[in-house]
DNA sequence: ATAAAAGAGGACAAAAAAGGTCCCAAAGGT
DNA sequence: ACCTTTGGGACCTTTTTTGTCCTCTTTTAT
């Protein structure tokens, strides 16, 4: 339970071996796939999102590739995970505003609540900077 | 992400509605699906697994049906969440005692690990006495 | 004894999500 | 022009989720 599909494993990969390169330097995402073993299509497609969220910045062409989209410690992992899983959120009933329909009073609802504050503020206070330390 | 399925959120109701009936009286699980709006059939799935663990207790026959297996503050609402989906574990490393394998120290690592003790303990405080109370 | 009333268990199936692949278009460098 | 690299859409396969159905066993009531 609270795993990460595969895909977020590979976005997670692929964004660290990307901020250990040398700042403003491109890298082929192909080179990435290659380096963190993920499929290239597949992983071109995860970046491809990132790059209209500007998580990172991409260039065509050849001498193109990808770069991140800000400093390495201005991208937390929290932001990574969701950009490809989705917002962090334990329980539906979370997602809108309205209580359980089957308990009015629903006593598990703030359980959710607290268990997606303190998921969230761990993956917040880590950044890419501090996974990509060797 | 991080989410519960439904089976896990009717495996809570049912069970938060079985707490909630007097000590020592038997529920029929058509009933319970019925309250909870749950599928029948389905719910009796997930009873099945939980009477041969021991979370509930089941008779046949009639005036048959299920009772709590121990009292309801003793049954956490991560033995229930477990019981359906698993064990909590945030990214699939976590599994094997050994290391990631695109890094041999790996970063993220010790980040999910914190993130499963949070969770894990959460889950642990609450029981189903607690979630029973209207 | 027998019938009815539960849960137990297995087989099966539809729907959704996960995990990819392929192809062509667009853009940039030489 | 031509090659390289990402963008984007279509498509596909496998796995997981979410059930249903039917039969068997156990237990109770008559």
């Amino acid at each position: 339970m609270m795993g990460l599909t595969r895909k977020g494993e590979y976005a997670i990969r692929g964004m660290v071996y990307l901020a250990r390169k040398p700042d403003g330097e491109t890298t082929q995402v192909s080179e990435i796939a290659r380096a963190v073993d993920v499929p290239s299509a597949f992983l071109a497609k995860i970046f491809q999102d990132f790059s209209r969220i500007g998580l990172i910045r991409s260039y065509r062409g050849s001498g193109g590739g990808v770069i991140l989209g800000r400093a390495a410690e201005q991208i937390t992992l929290r932001e990574v995970v969701e950009a490809v899983e989705g917002p962090i959120l334990p329980n539906c009933c979370l997602v809108a505003d309205h209580e359980c329909e089957y308990d009015t009073q629903c006593q598990v609802h703030p359980v959710w609540r607290k268990v997606q504050t303190q998921v969230v503020g761990i993956l917040d206070s880590v950044t890419l900077r501090e996974l990509a330390r060797q």
